[in-house]
DNA sequence: TTTTGACTTTGTAACTAAAAAAGTCAGAAA
DNA sequence: TTTCTGACTTTTTTAGTTACAAAGTCAAAA
């Protein structure tokens, strides 16, 4: 087989696993069951991945993908700076609530693999140039002032990071009820609102 | 024996805990040493206290009493709100160096007590007491603006715990490194400045 | 009323065995 | 040559067990 079935294999098998954790929980989920799935033998995953961990990584690539496609749709939607701040928080929500059995947490928990490391710092920094890009282009449109959008854009994120994490007291958990979403949602609406008042002087 | 020697030996048992409890960690300190520590029985420490919980929230709310009382020194003699909210925060921070292992965050966690939760409760209620104090006195000053200060007061002090716990992305931990210390000051030192002039507008 | 030694109960760390899941590989299939 | 698999080994997780340490109790003494 050609290059180009075999990267169309590791697609279907990301899929295959994406389904399965999101559902089920990725650790609860065996490869076996991933296999089964694919109507595929296990050894057939290990010769796409070197082992469960960078199949768990690379789903969570794939998630990413997803939440920043919608995040740059919505956010460049929006005619202001102050609108696109805004837009972001249910797009965030949305993402956290739908692929928390993804368990990202847990993965960030455990550090065996640094290989997992890079793959979250590039998504925040992937997060932090949209952020930045947003503060920025208010500045240029003389809706907002700031002489480090980029250092504001990662106290932003930082702080919406914070009210998500300062909710669940008890453990750092991906699990969160619908009640507590809607908290966390009110105080980042809130703190959206200082910032860009805050920005504006 | 009166009233009064009740209370003093209840103190001498709180004290004599708080210095164990700092040392050596809540968890790692038994009844019998604190007992050992006053040269009485472990059996008269149950005269004063009715479980170890109980002796370990009556510590927590020493420790919270003169954070407070620091608490309220530093930030009366500060002559703007912007010094007032600025010099909170070392305060906070070597509280936070000084009383790690009182181990806090382990009690907020297993809420097998409700007893605790008001503890916090009240805790949490007092800061924000303060800080509605700091915006309000800045506000009737002309330095800051703001239609409900005591609202703008809990979001500040959510997103500086915030800023806090996202740092220690692995577990919720007590204990935190000197380096982080130093970021997590960054952090909060940043964020201020946004609310700051945030309320200025 | 306060204190205590002797006591019981409860929680936890350290092993263990069994099961389940991860991971490997020689060789078959395409 | 590339892809795939059944049969295999290794590692991790879980459930049970014990042994010890610490929590907690109480009748009786001070």
């Amino acid at each position: 087989m050609h290059t180009e079935n075999r990267d169309e294999m590791r697609e279907r098998i990301i899929e295959a696993a994406l389904k399965r954790f999101t559902h089920y929980g990725a650790s609860k989920t065996t490869m076996n069951e991933i296999a089964d799935d694919l109507h595929c033998s296990k050894a057939s995953l290990y010769y796409y991945f070197p082992d469960k961990h960078s199949l768990h990584i690379a789903v969570l690539e794939k998630a990413g993908e997803m939440y920043f496609q919608e995040l740059e749709q919505s956010t460049a939607a929006a005619p202001t700076a102050q609108d696109a701040l805004l837009d972001m928080i249910p797009v965030r929500q949305n993402f956290a609530r739908k692929f928390c059995r993804l368990e990202l947490f847990k993965i960030l928990k455990d550090k065996q693999l640094l290989n997992s490391d890079e793959t979250f710092r590039q998504a925040r920094e992937k997060e932090t140039t949209i952020v930045t890009g947003i503060i920025s282009k208010g500045v240029a449109s003389g809706e907002l002032v700031s002489d480090n959008p980029e250092q504001v854009a990662a106290l932003y994120i930082q702080s919406m990071i914070g009210l998500r994490l300062s909710l669940s007291t008890r453990e750092l958990t991906d699990e969160i009820s619908e009640e507590e979403f809607e908290m966390v949602r009110e105080w980042q609406v809130q703190l959206a609102d200082i910032f860009i008042k805050g920005l504006k002087s």
